[in-house]
DNA sequence: CTACAATATTTGTATATACAAATAAAAAAG
DNA sequence: CTTTTTTATTTGTATATACAAATATTGTAG
């Protein structure tokens, strides 16, 4: 469905409100398909991004700022999200001890074992989710989406 | 910059991965920058999206699941958004007098002021952030999005 | 060494979101 | 006409987000 026909538009749109709704339109749409996989789980889109993150440092800890600066949303509350995830058990906190402002967390074995239950799961989705487009599209609204971000 | 830069991943990305982040994180950063205009006039980006849904209507009240379903995010609680923009005077709400279930919501003369006051900001922004793609390159992410969203 | 600045994180507060349950009115069924 | 179902909206609750202020530690300048 085209945009205008999504949010049922009364008004002409031109092409770059058009454009913009597009975008916020369609991470609306995967986010909300995305957090019904997360559900069973009890882990929020910004909470699994976090343990992402730390499973990427593949056995390093992350300060809060280098999780904040990965992080897809970077305006999010990292302290309160990882509390939410220490919580569940997934991840550690420890102060670290050459830099005491600083604060070390690391993935539990726990965070890795949901981890790993969810990666079919989310490739799949994501395979199917992209199914509409050939591997030329995939790579062209990657590529449009770059040039469309950076000035 | 890449998205994968731009998130600083220390894994590979496959082209699904990569498109879903992207979207995702375009979405954050346009969210953000749109957020700093309605910022001095005490508006959230939804709020806003609600006063422009009632300005379509031309003078006809909208009910809440008439706004609803034309919000960019249908998951918003309209009720709650309505009641924000009723204490700043942005819009009346008056039960609907042949159904008395439904909600007759009206932007009010001051709404209108303020998106009035907003619309050259808005435009002028939104053509400056979509200046780095030509219209040929605007149509095909148009397109590229609306394939994406489709089944 | 002390004062000041910079860095890293946490906390407070207001608002927003997600989702289920509650309420109320209208429509349909018996 | 009463009961049940459907429709429209509101409310409760937990979590999330935005943003400013507070706290604590380290680094730097004099």
């Amino acid at each position: 469905m085209k945009i205008e026909d999504e949010i049922k538009s009364t008004v002409a749109l031109d092409l770059p409100k058009k454009i913009i709704l597009n975008i916020m339109y369609t991470q609306h749409i995967l986010s909300e398909k995305f957090n019904e996989i997360l559900k069973p789980y009890d882990l929020s889109g910004e909470q699994y991004n976090v343990l992402r993150i730390l499973r990427g440092q593949k056995g390093n800890p992350a300060n809060m700022c280098v999780i904040q600066e990965r992080m897809v949303a970077k305006t999010s509350n990292t302290t309160r999200l990882v509390d939410k995830l220490l919580l569940k058990e997934l991840v550690t906190r420890n102060v670290c001890p050459e830099n005491r402002r600083k604060i070390e967390v690391l993935i539990t074995q726990k965070g890795l074992d949901v981890l790993a239950d969810l990666d079919p799961k989310v490739n799949d989705h994501e395979k199917v989710i992209t199914a509409k487009l050939d591997t030329n599209e995939l790579e062209q609204l990657n590529h449009l989406l770059e040039k469309f971000r950076n000035q």
